[in-house]
RNA sequence: GGAGGUGUCGCAUAGUGGCCUAGUGCGCCCGCCUGCUAAGCGGGUUGAGGUUUAAACCUCUCGCGAGUUCAAAUCUCGCCACCUCCGCCA
């Protein structure tokens, strides 16, 4: 939700903001639109319901014919408030509907256009070439099967398409890369968080999930709660409804946590092995800070998750995210790419997203700071996509006889190379 | 799942239809006093929206929502959260 003041500031900027979306424009407009009837209604209301205050503390004091009057005077004043409340209320909840259907403005700094249409910022480290090693790279999941890793028959079996075990040293190696994910975090300052996985519909919608994301959103009916797809949105409900001091800013936290996605729109996609599945765990970093500090944090975001890959010695590349692509809430995104040598591409295995005061205005989320309050500013960024690193590790480490050398900071927990199991 | 209880300004409490423009204590902030600190004294201290150059003022806010009433922190109903006990259970 972004601040109503600009509607009425500068509406132009607005407008901006959703031509480079691609999204289209005449929704401003409509908001406009209901913003005045808002205000109106508001006023109305508030004239109507000071008479009859002002009225009502004459009552008790009142004698006689006076009192009568006065009684009277007010009974017909209390049908209009109540009519003029009842339109107050719906102007209101109309243009907050409509407001919060209206994408987080998209930054000038993120480069115009679709999904196709990011920017290369960085590129790190350097692609394997096997043609000179002399031999074929096997993909993920052969790998995964060959070190007793990856049992995706046995996932389909029980769960259904998209769902896998990991086993054996797959298992200890989403364990190690929790435990050193979370050590890191916390080093840099973050609290280790835990948060629960299901979620009323107030957290759904504050982070925005329920907008243009809503059909990869898992409903459990029966107790109107939600699966989350990333721990992002119980961090983000953490400090819902709260006042944060400004001198506590900002707070980092780090959460583990299980992802739900229906990958609803991505029937054909990716489906061998575990890199898109229905389920993954996940180390996300959350960061609550101020307006002004927003982007700042955002770069520093992006630098732990470099900071990360750069530890797991992986190939890698960094997007600036296309206006287009970036979601309901976010004004700007920066993905981390691996490099996977069986798709010959770099693949998104982090992102950073920016959301400024998108989702802490839905939540309620405000920083006291010399000025009084003002919404906070919220930002979040990947640490650690298990099934993704996974698959990225073991294709990048892989040697010719289907071992896997794993980077140093993993060799306390499974030593220098994953052999295959007889 | 069953039974009972509780929910008021950061915290603790008062408040059973109009004198609540929500009192008091603690905490916190400002000032006075004071070698310094503490104590004492005076003032301030929920948040949101709006009118205004400003000072002020208006509307909403007593867990949330509906209702009764001219008038609701107060009465009624529904919901939510927490606590106690019972049952079940990692």
């Amino acid at each position: 939700m972004i601040d109503p003041r600009i509607l009425r500031d500068d509406p132009e900027a607005v407008r901006a903001a959703q031509r480079r979306r691609g999204e289209p424009t005449e929704i401003v407009d409509e908001l406009i639109a209901a913003d005045e009837k808002r205000r109106s209604s508001i006023a109305t209301f508030e004239a109507v319901r000071g008479e009859q205050n002002k009225l009502g503390k004459l009552i008790p004091k009142a004698q006689g014919d006076e009192k009568q009057q006065l009684l009277a005077r007010t009974k017909e004043l209390s049908a209009q408030v109540k009519e003029s409340e009842a339109a107050q209320t719906e102007a209101a909840g109309a243009f907050e509907l409509l407001l919060k259907s209206l994408p987080n403005l998209a930054s000038a700094e993120a480069p115009e256009g679709g999904e196709d249409d990011f920017v290369v910022l960085d590129t790190v480290g350097t692609p394997r070439d096997f043609v000179a090693e002399g031999f074929e790279p096997r993909d993920h999941l052969e790998l995964g099967q060959l070190l007793g890793a990856i049992d995706t028959e046995r996932g389909a079996k029980v769960s259904g398409a998209r769902f896998y075990y990991l086993t054996g040293v797959g298992a200890q190696l989403e364990l190690a890369l929790t435990q050193v994910a979370m050590s890191k975090a916390a080093e840099w300052g973050f609290t280790p968080m835990i948060p629960p996985a299901l979620v009323k519909p107030r957290a759904m919608e504050g982070t925005g999930f329920l907008g243009q994301a809503a059909d990869d959103v898992y409903y459990l009916e029966k107790d109107d709660l939600y699966l989350v797809g990333t721990s992002e949105v119980p961090l983000a409900a953490y400090h819902s409804d709260e006042i944060l001091e400004g001198s506590s800013l900002p707070r980092r936290y780090a959460a583990f946590s299980p992802c739900y996605r229906r990958e609803a729109g991505s029937y054909g996609k990716d489906t061998r092995g575990i890199f898109r599945v229905h389920w993954f765990d996940k180390v996300e970093m959350f960061v609550y800070t101020t307006l002004d500090e927003a982007a700042a944090e955002h770069e520093r975001l992006l630098g732990w998750e470099r900071a990360w890959l750069d530890a797991l010695e992986l190939p890698y590349r960094v997007i600036d995210v296309a206006s287009g692509d970036l979601g309901l809430s976010a004004i700007r995104k920066f993905d981390c790419e691996a490099w996977i040598p069986t798709q010959g591409k770099y693949r998104e295995v982090s992102s950073a997203s920016n959301c400024t005061e998108f989702q802490s205005r839905r939540l309620d989320i405000r920083v006291r700071g010399e000025q009084g309050t003002a919404p906070a500013a919220t930002l979040n960024g990947t640490l650690c996509a298990m099934t993704r690193t996974i698959v990225a590790l073991l294709e990048n480490g892989q040697q010719a006889d289907g071992s896997v050398r794993l980077p140093a900071a993993l060799h306390p927990f499974l030593g220098e190379v994953l052999r295959p199991v007889a």
